[in-house]
DNA sequence: CTTGACTCCGTACCAAGGTACGGAATTTAG
DNA sequence: CTAAATTCCGTACCTTGGTACGGAGTCAAG
């Protein structure tokens, strides 16, 4: 029985602590499954929503807008999921812009090394968005 | 003199609290001028920093980090900070992939709706990147 | 059938990143 | 020149995202 896991198969499946598989059920970002006996058992779905957890967050999302993420993944509103998931696409959009501007500043630090510019300011920072 | 800051004026130009600012200061991320009478005055290259170390932040960077990104731009040790800013480019261009995932799964999710799916279910976390 | 690991639940505590507050000194606008 | 706004500094407090702990119940391997 690989297929229905306690939650501590659950927690060490998606690289998390039991703790925190509780914390974000308390959050409401995981269901909280029926008690099977007086265990609850976890499936796959579980594992895969605490893995995209881990990938939002490690890209700056807190967990209220990740919670918002995965409620568009779950609504029956589609014409609200919609227009929610517009707006979060160019959020993301702008994020990675921003990523990729510090890439840049990063790499043109990387070339100026290189070419041993000595005493050269290397103004990562300079280089503007906004 | 616009080009002279308080640091209340600094603050507000980053679009930051003043003890947003200070706080920094302590955290070393932002140096600390030099009195001129009894108040610093700050110039352009601090809002710059701070502006920076906001964009940092949203996507994701901790303080820690971003103090890290900083001190490669200030190192007088460019050998080192070539080193280190190539692991960081890493770094971001994983980030990206990741927005870059979830962004496709929500675009997947906007076209699904359109096509008035209606019952489907719109599986967003199922696209596991790893 | 027991003993060691695991579950469940509640409450407490922790670190990061600020924000608020208060008092003394200073600066600036009218 | 005075009154209001700012600065500076220290300490206290707040929110987010967990982690730790303790006790009672439960399950599974020997």
């Amino acid at each position: 029985m690989e297929q229905f896991l306690t939650i501590g198969k659950l927690a060490k499946a998606a690289d998390v602590g039991v703790e925190t598989v509780r914390y974000y059920q308390r959050r409401g970002l995981l269901e909280t499954p029926q008690d099977v006996g007086s265990v609850r058992r976890y499936s796959d779905e579980h594992v895969q929503r605490l893995r995209f957890i881990k990938r939002a967050q490690s890209v700056g999302f807190t967990l209220e807008e990740i919670a918002e993420l995965l409620s568009l993944n779950d609504s029956q509103d589609h014409q609200t999921a919609r227009q929610l998931a517009s707006e979060k696409v160019a959020d993301i959009e702008m994020r990675i812009d921003r990523l990729n501007t510090i890439a840049n500043a990063l790499r043109q630090l990387v070339r100026q090394c290189e070419c041993g510019g000595k005493e050269l300011p290397c103004p990562i920072i300079r280089m503007a968005v906004d």
